[in-house]
DNA sequence: ATCTTTGTTAACCATATGGTTAAACCAAAC
DNA sequence: GTTTGGTTTAACCATATGGTTAACAAAGAT
């Protein structure tokens, strides 16, 4: 027989070309035409390696997931204080979005759009949970170093001020008639001005 | 000749159906035969009515952001104090999305897929603009009432507490392992968290 | 009554799209 | 160098989809 099972090049350059259209147009807006074109390949070769269209676009979501959930991991499941976790957080997330800018944008149309696939992913190994941040929260407000607060919201709205930005990134530019840099300076300048307005609001004073 | 011009019956059928459909599944996931179905009238009258899909889609999204935009008015030209429009807004916005769940979802990710189009629409009359509340903001700080912070930033901040569960419903949903009413329960209880976590955070001590 | 304009439908059209197939290609095994 | 089996391609297929057309229905104008 000849060499091993599957080109992992080609698997690669496939899965990179998918990343790119899912992550752009969405399922319903990606074309598999346009994915084998940009893998410069056949588009006989999708289906190949993936079966389907759905496959695919499984294959690519996972892969999305596991890049945020570390990131949602560094806030849930790390030993530092609650203050820490934040400024932390809030400080690299910009980073991590400036390498994957359409991500989260796609993790929320695509949860949305079948609600079903995603509760089959939350049974995987690395699937972020919350208990461990709900118990520091509530030992931290007992020990009188927060305000009396909740550790769900405040996890949610820790992920609201951080994330939204970035998904309506064009409905806050209209509204705020600004360029893209006015944008990438504002959210620059929001690494810090998220971090102090979340412990100004949470700290005991 | 007979009667008026266009059936104006016909074409809020045509409205309700389109809203539905689009808001649901967006520009590229909705049908016009499902339109039609939901209308309850043949394909054809979509197209005598909207002559295409785009001019369609487009009726309803302008629909949508008149809807949005005089809650963002609320909290922008409105001659309340910071605090109270914090307050206001927050306990008010559960109820707006009540009746139109995926409001917030369809306008943010239109926006995304066609930025070109949304700049089109910043000219409209009642688009919110959100000078007025920048002065306001830099005012109270002036006197005191309100720690040094951004208007800009705390607009942000604002639109992403309160906006952002309901866009990533099921995201949230499953980091936290959430059924409907839990989340339902959750959003409730976020009316006067949202209002304090703000309040805390933005008022002088 | 009949003409004219608007409203509505069924049938149709061209194209796009996800998917399949059969043959060609190519590197390693023999 | 021939066989072998995974890899790749061009051509093809069935269906879905946005859009059009021609005919017809209904109602007001004359």
């Amino acid at each position: 027989m000849a060499e091993k099972k599957f080109n992992q090049d080609t698997e690669v350059k496939i899965l990179e070309a998918a990343k790119e259209v899912f992550h752009q147009k969405g399922m319903d807006g990606a074309r598999m035409q346009e994915i084998a074109n940009g893998a410069g390949i056949n588009k006989a070769m999708l289906h190949y390696y993936f079966r389907s269209k759905q496959l695919l676009f499984e294959a690519v979501f996972k892969n999305a997931f596991s890049l945020l959930a570390p990131q949602l991991n560094k806030v849930l499941n790390d030993d530092s204080s609650i203050e820490e976790k934040v400024k932390n957080f809030t400080h690299n997330y910009i980073s991590f979005i400036k390498k994957h800018p359409y991500l989260p944008n796609f993790i929320i149309q695509e949860t949305n759009r079948n609600p079903g696939f995603f509760e089959t992913i939350q049974n995987t190994h690395g699937f972020p949970s919350i208990d461990k941040f709900k118990k520091q929260v509530a030992l931290e407000v007992e020990q009188g170093i927060l305000r009396q607060i909740d550790g769900e919201q405040l996890f949610v709205s820790i992920l609201s001020m951080n994330i939204f930005p970035f998904v309506a990134k064009p409905l806050i530019k209209g509204l705020m008639k600004m360029g893209e840099e006015d944008f990438e300076q504002l959210m620059e300048e929001r690494k810090v001005a998220v971090s102090n307005f979340i412990i100004y609001s949470i700290r005991k004073p």
